[in-house]
DNA sequence: GTCTATAAGCAGATAGAC
DNA sequence: GTCTATCTGCTTATAGAC
């Protein structure tokens, strides 16, 4: 039943990507409807609340994708190792090796940030305290734990500014480079 | 002779907090026009290029801000601990605290980080290696320099991010803390 | 050097046909 | 569920008076 030409998901992913490349004012309707395909009156019968509503979803997206995809795979079974291996590379592809900016950076700019402040702070939180959780049930203490969620979520965030800034990706994959042995020994010695 | 009611230089401040403040996109002549108190007319007056023109002084000033108070201070007279310190403060300065994003930062964004391109890569890299430059001179070598300055841009760039996403310009602050320390140990055993 | 007035276009958003 | 057409307001930018 091909009743939708696109799923709901897939529409959102496009506007996902998006937001996260052009910010909240940059990323017009015009540039919503090319993106999906759809025209923009078809986009306010999906998100009749417009691109304040489109934000809102996107950044459930995002907060569902920090739990699955990097948060998800510290807390699974294997290696310390192992696991840590796993987050780094999802965090590669979600990143795009660099070349993708952070929603979280980008909808906290200008008004949008006062507007999205809730959101943006509990997508953030989603990340610090899955990091924070994990770590402290490896046995580490619950400031450390705290502090180094904190550091490699500041690692990743300032790396991708950086790469973006002077068009060398290699920053970001340096960064996470630096996460994984970092959270690999902090797991590997709680 | 108050020939102009406003400096150039203290116009174009103004015009730096908001691009600073509301991105690229975000920052509409009437906002330039209510934060410098000129008109729009009288804006194109002084910069017939209009926003575009803005953004490429700003990152000028932005530039000669990083070298006067950020590096500067780290290449001046005194002890490592003075030197650091001093630059320290300045970048507390600089953000407010943790308050204010960096124009590095926003001005990547969407199409106008293409449009700057340049500009941006080149003032990233006045700081970057102005901090190189230090460390090398210091006696670490070239590597470590410039691991170390991408490092601490890196950390001040997503401790921005962070403190802006959550609410908390602790971050920002300890995020100084922790390189100041780093750096400070790195010039002594240079 | 500042202003008022205005142009031309694009923004977000809606109504209603199909 | 998608479309065309339209509305209103705001956007950048300019012309020309003072």
């Amino acid at each position: 039943m091909p009743a939708a030409l696109m799923d709901r998901q897939t529409v959102l992913d496009k506007i996902f990507a998006a937001f996260r490349t052009y910010g909240y004012e940059g990323t017009t309707l015009a540039r919503l409807s090319e993106a999906t395909g759809l025209g923009r009156a078809s986009l306010y019968h999906h998100f009749p609340g417009g691109k304040e509503q489109m934000v809102r979803e996107v950044l459930q997206l995002a907060q569902a994708a920090l739990q699955r995809d990097v948060v998800g795979p510290l807390e699974g079974t294997g290696t310390p190792h192992a696991r840590v291996r796993r987050m780094i590379e999802n965090l590669k592809t979600l990143y795009a090796n660099g070349e993708a900016s952070c929603v979280i950076n980008l909808m906290g700019v200008g008004e949008a940030g006062e507007t999205f402040r809730g959101e943006l702070s509990a997508t953030t939180e989603v990340w610090l305290q899955g990091l924070e959780r994990t770590l402290k049930a490896a046995g580490i203490r619950a400031a450390a734990a705290r502090k180094l969620a904190i550091d490699t979520v500041v690692r990743i965030e300032g790396s991708l500014v950086v790469s973006r800034a002077i068009g060398d990706p290699s920053v970001f994959i340096r960064a996470l480079g630096e996460s994984e042995r970092e959270l690999e020994q902090a797991l590997g010695a709680g």
